[in-house]
Formats: structure tokens, sequence, C-alpha cells
DNA sequence: CATGAATGAGCCTTCATTCAT
DNA sequence: CATGAATGAAGGCTCATTCAT
């Protein structure tokens, strides 16, 4: 949500020059909460028409304020993101062992990512075309990751030849299998969900992911 | 009201079930044959009736061999798994070490899954559905996979606590992802590429997905 | 940054409920109208691309308008039934005996119901739906036969047990009937004909329908 | 059913030249048992392929027997018809006054003619076409009415002026409202039951087909 | 004769996008 | 600027009927 203190501030402007932007204000909003609720509910699978009528506003004016769907989805999805980014805050504010904040970002992430059914589609397209409205939103994230990841390496609880792009991407992957998979299959939910591994013994064993980057989890 | 009499006098019936005859078999080839074609060369985001056209078949004759689209491509793909079956033959003759055939299964595997673009989306769905046409093939592959998933485990160098499903879902996963940032070439590819990683120094190390799996790949 | 003030500064708005676009009413009659003359000349049993692309308009006009078939036959029936009511009016007008205005009444709706081939179907489908678009018309003109219906009953011209209902369904099914045979001519159009039937002497005769809420018509 | 009696003379003609025919008629047989059976079930909204292969034949060997969906359904209709007949006998037999041997008749008929979901539309038209294969058990129905018809009318019970084609149609233009309204509304079905209607007092009175057709049910 | 494969026209419907009002 | 009507290309699927085998 942008700005929330500014909307206080129309007394003054109550002529007539203010007002067609106000009203644009106000329909973009709209349409992006509307949106978020819908792909939150039915997934981002919807006509773009649909969005258009429950947000109150013509299909001309949805076209007008986000030319292509992923212009939409890049604003609804970074404003999904400011929980993301929270969530960062807050695991670098626990001063957590780094090997521990990896861990429960990645576990935030992959969360993220499956904040709307058919999410980790577009994300993968985003990643390679640098002009996607997704794009700043996923380098953001990245840049996150990367901010959890080269602690975790130079306290070498994680393995120094991945980087973030790849570990962003393996999270990605693992979210898109498990949303279609969630519940019926087990493992993949261990893959992504970064429990420790039945039969591991040792603390520092560690299934899924983290297994994937961090050091020292072997078995004997 | 009937004959029973008459019933067994059919000794002229020799073959129960006929043959398939010729011409359905040489159209029902052909549209496999066409549809793989197309599924390689546009991937699997085809319109059926445009495969019909270019297998010079009516559309009814495409809905007849095959009802839907996973029926079509569970059959192209049989076809194509017959490769990999053929691979997995060869790398169990090559007396390979175990964690070694393990790895070169899952290139096998995951160049498999990247056969068509758009596969890996219908492959996740087939893990869940087990009606689906595409299930059999999918079993087929798991099986295999834990062929050199428990050799390798038996032999300490694959990560007890997965399981055959799981590192399925793992591949499926990452070709899911190379399969769009494969031209963009970098450490995605590399997790799934099975690769050593840039930088790993010891023989043991070892990228990707095989690090899922892997023991005594740590650093130092 | 909105400006919530300026939310009543639209004395400019003047209709609250813009009125239809003059393009979209004239593409609505348009079709109304289409459809309607094909109706009448070929029968219900028509494509509605046909329609559309008779009407000038792409499908998704059509559609637009008329999400279903029974929308479009809705309102084309509706316009039909203005005829209808008018001569239910000229019925009431014309001051007659209560019997000979329910005779014909009868005539009309008979006639009605056959406005297009293959009508009586849906009509038949809308009484038991309610849901139905056709519903509020054949709801509207089973209240005009009772209009006529019940007079004739108090003049005791009418069964009493008969109703609006039931002598409604009754038309309905000769109109069914006599839309086939019709060419045929014979004695069931003049089932649904009210004619006096051949043979007929006495004054208070009446075959077909009227017959069946007429009292007084025995023979001798 | 045509010559059952034919159908015993098999055991003699054991030899192969018999047998190509034995085979034509157990196929003929064994597709219009199933017809029936599916008619009954789904009613006669059925593709052929649909018929054919329940019948555990090819749609040629359909074809053959029955070049149109009319043939097929003139001879499952001519079997379902024995029951009529049958009951014509029945009422015949029971020495009854004419008006309720009539009365009896019509009930059977407007059953019959509900034997299958969508049998009135079918038989509408072939009232119109004695080319029809259904013409000539309709004929053989109306002939049945016939027979009740004008032992009524000769007893002064039934209308002079009906024949026993209006009669016909007459039933089976309420046979086609009941067959969607059944339940629905209870009128239609009280003007096709011949049930005395409510608020009637004389024995006489009848509502319904048979007040079309009988005399003397004058209120007062 | 039986088979059942092939045909292919036809139908319905959806939606991204443009543009007149 | 907003509106929402219009477009029209797709796509999926069915089925009566013919005909090669």
């Amino acid at each position: 949500m942008s700005d929330p203190a500014a909307r206080d501030d129309a007394p003054r402007t109550r002529n007539r020059h203010r007002a067609v932007r106000a009203d644009a204000r106000r329909n973009r909003d709209k349409i992006v909460e509307i949106a978020a609720q819908i792909f939150a509910r039915e997934g981002l699978d919807v006509p773009m028409d649909a969005i258009a009528r429950r947000a109150g506003v013509g299909a001309g004016t949805l076209y007008r304020h986000f030319p292509t769907r992923q212009d939409l989805l890049g604003q609804v999805l970074a404003q999904r993101t400011t929980d993301l980014t929270r969530r960062c805050r807050e695991i670098e504010g626990a001063a957590l062992e780094p090997g521990e904040a990896l861990e429960r970002w990645l576990d935030a992430l992959g969360e993220w990512m499956r904040s709307y059914d058919g999410l980790p589609g577009p994300l993968r397209e985003a990643y390679t075309s640098s002009s996607s409205p997704l794009a700043p939103t996923c380098e953001e994230v990245i840049e996150m990751t990367r901010g959890f990841l080269e602690p975790a390496q130079r306290a070498g609880v994680a393995r120094a030849e991945v980087d973030a792009d790849t570990l962003y991407q393996a999270v990605l992957a693992m979210a898109w299998v498990a949303s279609a998979v969630e519940g019926a299959g087990d493992g993949a939910d261990d893959v992504v969900a970064n429990r420790p591994a039945e039969g591991d013994s040792g603390e520092e064993s560690r299934s899924g992911l983290v297994a994937l980057v961090r050091r020292g989890w072997r078995r004997s």
C-alpha cells in the first residue's frame, strides 16, 4: 500500500483540476485490491474482464492502468511482497545463527511463491526477462536471499558454490511442485519444508533445500 | 426368444481379437508420430485440430484414438520413454559405481522430462492422479529411479532419508525451472545438470540434485 | 494523495445510469430483429453463429447480449408478446359475452404459441423452470388467460374445475400437435382452432379446447 | 416381432449356408432388444454409435438393419406395441360399458406414448408422413382407438363429431405436455389422467380428455 | 455380411484487446 | 480519462453416415 498518509490532504484541493487524478487513483487502488483478492481465492487464471467487472471499472480502465496481465500481477505482487519484506526484517532482527536465519528465510520465500495459485509460472518467466513487470520484485527478493545466503556461507554453514540466483530458482522449482503435490505426496513437502528428515540423527542433518546449501549435514 | 443352439456354431471365428485393422494402425501411428514431432518442435500447447490436420486425419479420428489430450501425450511419451528405458539398461550394464550410476540416471531423467516444452506440467498432474494416462509411465520411471537410488544408499553414497518419489519430484521441479532458464544458462541449469559446481575442489563435491541425495560432499 | 472530497464534486455526472450506448442499443435491436425473422422463417433450431452473422455482429456480441439461446428467445418472444397483449386488450374491450371472449383468447393464444416453429418445446420447459428467461412471459400469458377463464366460469359457461394453468398447458399441447399437422389440415387443427366441429348442429356445441372448458355443449 | 415361428427351425439347418442368416437374425434381435432398453432408460436421444456399441455390433451392422433412426425406433416401438395390443384385448374382453372402455383405453394409450422419453415427437412426425416406419404402428393404434370411440359414440356417451384421428392427436398432445410437466404441475396430469375433477358432483362429470369426447358431463 | 475406422461439417463458447462514445 | 461494447479468432468436441477391409 503506497502512501496512506496522503489520503487526508484532500480538503485543500477541493477543485476540479485535481478530481480526475483522484478518480484514477481510486480506480487503480481498487483494481489492485480486488485483483489481489481474486488471485488469492481463484488463482491467477482469471479473465481480465472478470477482474475489471468485480473491481467496478471498465475493461478499458483496467488496461489503461495495467496494459498487460503481467503489469497487474506485478503490482499485486509488489504489495504482497511487503509482507515478505517485513518477514525479512523480522528474521534479520532475531539475531539468529546464520544457518538458522537462512532456513527460516527459505521457508518464508517458498510460502510467498505460493501466495497465488499459478504464481510460480510468471515468476519463472520474469526471471529470464528483465523487462518483465515482475522483475524488480524478483530481483529484490533475490537480493534478500543473498543477504541470508552469504552470511551463512561466510559462517561456513552453506555451500560456497551456490549463489543466490540458483537458490532462488531451486526454491521456485520446489514451490511449483509443492503447490500441486501438497497433501498428496509428503516427500515433496519434505523437500521444501526444511524439516529434519526422519532417521537423521545429527543436529546438522537437514533434508531438502537446506541440505542443498548447508554444509556439515553429512551422515557419519 | 433367442436361439441358444446357434450361439456356438462359430468354428470359423478363428481369431477372437481380430487384428487391428491396417489402416487404423497406420493412422494411429501417424498421429503419434506427428504429435511427437509437433510436441518436440512447438511444445505441448498445440490445438488438437492442428495435430489432426497435420497428421492428415479428421478430428474425429484423432479423438477416436485419443479421447483426451492426455491420452495422446501418454502415448507419445510412452514411446519417448523407450529411449529412457534403453538408457537405463545402458547405465545398469556399465558396471559403474552406484553413485556414478545414479548421477547419470538423474541426468537422463531430467533430459527426458524436458523432451517437450511444457511436459513437466502434465507430469506433475499425473503424479497425483494415478488415473492419468501418464501415470503408468511415471510410475515406471520412478521405479527405475528407485533402482538407482537404493544401491547408492546401500553403498552409503546417497542420503538414506530420500526416497524415490521425493527424488523424482525434485528432478521434475528442476526440469521445470531449467526448461525456461536454459537459454539464460546459469546456476539453475547447474542444479539440474549435475555438473560439478564451479569452485568445487573435492572429488566428492557435487552441486545440485546429486548433492541432495549423495553423502560425503561436504567441503572440507 | 487521493481526494475523498472530490467524490461529490460531480455535478457534471447528470445521469447516474448512463443511457445505454447508442451502438449497443442498435446492435441489440438488430439482433433481436434478425433473430425474430430467422425464427419465423426457419424455426428455432438455428445455429447461434448464423444469427450473429446475419445480424452483422460478432459471435461475442451476440453472447454478450444474450448469454444463452433462451435469453435471446426470451427477448424475441417478449416482443412478439406485445402483439398478444394488444389482442388481449382488444378482446377485453369488445364487451363480449365471457364465453365468446375466452374462445377468442384461446385462438389468439394458440396462434402465439405457434409463432415460431419449435416454440412449444421451450415454452414447455419454461413452464417448469421459473428461472427460465421465458418464464415471466409465460406467467404473464397465463395471467391473461385467467382473466378470461374466471369470468367465463363465473358466468357458468366454463367448467369450474379447470384452472388457468391447466388450460394453458392444454393449449400448449394442442399448439404443439397442430404445428406439425397443420399442413395435413384435419381434426387436430380443429381441436385447437376452436371452430365449430363439422356436423355440430347446436349453437352451444363446440369442439376442441373450448369444449374442454365450456359448459353446455352436449349434443341434444 | 416378425415370424417368431421361424425361430425354431434352426436345428434342421445346422449347416453353413443358414448360419449367416442366423447371425444376422441374432444381431437384429440383439439390436432391437438393447435399443429398447436404452430408449427406456435414457430416452430417444441417444447416439446411434452408442446403441451399436452396447448391442455389441458395428455401426455398419446397425445401419444395415435400420437405415435410419426411425427404422430402428419403428421396430422397437412395434414390439412395445404388443403390450398395448394385449391391453386392448383385455379391455375389449372385460365387457365394460363403452364409455368406461374408452376411458381405460385412453389411459393405456397415453401411457404407451410416454414409453420412451421423447417419443411423442417422432409419433407426431409419423402421423403426417405415411411413409414413416412408425406409420403402420400409428395407424394400428388409431384403428384400435376407433374401436373404442365408435361404440361409445353409438352409445351416445361420446361426442359424435370427434373422430379417431383427432382423438389420437389430442392424446398425443397431452402425452407430450405431461411427459415434461409430470410432477411439477398437477393440472396437466389431471388433463391426461382422466380422473374425476375436484368439485365435480355428478357421476358423469369427467375432466380432461374424456370430457373432450364424452357427453353428459355438463354441470347443471 | 460384419466391422468399426474415418470423415469433417457444425456447434458452442471464451477472452484478450481495441476503440467508439 | 472512463466506459464497456464489439470483435473474431481459437479451441474443444460430437455424431450421422460412409466405406475400406
